[in-house]
DNA sequence: CATATTCCCTGGGTGC
DNA sequence: TGCACCCAGGGAATAT
């Protein structure tokens, strides 16, 4: 499951790789990944435009047309394969853009959940979703502060409130789990539970798992790859998450699995208080 | 307003 | 081997 670290390796792959291209066509298996516009509309807005860069906030990515913007949120199983136009459409492929120099960009989703959207020039964060979007925590203004206002009042669970992308943006299952037994804290506990100290300590944890996920090009997990045949690091740096029945690194006692608003949860039940 | 639930979708796993 | 069934999971929509 792409995650702010994932993300940032597609993009940064993406950027070498396509870059400077110009659209010849798209082709569009899959029309519900589309969101809020009929798909010709989609076509026509991106056939001739060349593309200028990519970014990414949380995990969204931008690709800047000049005057459009293809926004994309991958979802669950998201991924871009690079291929010659000339290989054969493959099972799960559910959009195709077509260069002129005869390579194609293919958007591959098992589950069908990502989405894409074409937004004008400079109103492609302002449509659902995005705009709502809470600080990175790689941003100037992620300050204890800034993190503890989002949570004190709240009785939902911590992990509920980290995981929640109008408060930190980019942080999904993964992570989150990392950052809370880095951090000491059980993942069940409510955000009003959580002091000033504690909310510092998970703000600069999630900094520093974040920044080691990135420079190890994410995590590799369940045969998920990022984009391109692309293979992340980060899971031989994983303490918790996929380690139920293994023991923990710090203290011994056996990881535990539990649900934790709706989502599969690992932690040390000795650790994290 | 805050929080909880439902839905989207399919491969993999389970049980028979 | 085959089949019915259930589940995971990010985020938007809907319900409480």
């Amino acid at each position: 499951m792409p995650e702010l670290p994932e993300v940032e390796t597609v993009k940064e792959t993406l950027k070498r790789q396509i870059i400077g291209k110009t659209v010849a066509d798209v082709k569009i298996v899959y029309g519900k990944l589309i969101r809020n516009q009929d798909p010709n509309h989609f076509k026509a807005a991106l056939i001739g435009k060349t593309l200028q860069k990519i970014e990414r906030y949380g995990k969204y990515l931008f690709f800047d047309f000049g005057d459009v913007v293809l926004t994309v949120h991958l979802r669950m199983e998201g991924k871009f394969f690079l291929k010659s136009q000339d290989e054969p459409i493959v099972k799960h492929e559910h959009i195709i853009f077509y260069f002129t120099d005869r390579s194609t960009l293919r958007y591959h989703d098992v589950r069908k959940f990502g989405t894409m959207e074409i937004m004008p020039a400079g109103s492609e964060r302002l449509s659902t979703g995005i705009a709502k979007l809470g600080k990175e925590p790689f941003d100037s203004d992620f300050t204890d502060s800034y993190l503890y206002d989002k949570i004190y009042k709240s009785t939902r669970p911590i992990k509920s409130l980290l995981l929640d992308q109008e408060i930190v943006a980019g942080l999904g299952n993964i992570y989150v789990d990392e950052v809370l037994y880095l951090s000491g804290i059980d993942p069940r506990r409510t955000g009003k539970d959580v002091t000033m100290v504690e909310t510092g300590i998970l703000a600069n944890n999630c900094r520093a798992v974040l920044k080691k996920a990135i420079i190890l090009g994410g995590t590799t997990i369940r045969s998920y790859t990022s984009s391109l045949g692309i293979t992340g690091r980060f899971q031989n740096e994983l303490n918790v998450h996929t380690k139920n029945g293994l023991p923990c690194h710090k203290c011994g006692s056996l990881i535990e699995k539990i649900k934790v608003g709706g989502r599969g949860t690992y932690y040390c039940p000795l650790c994290q208080k």
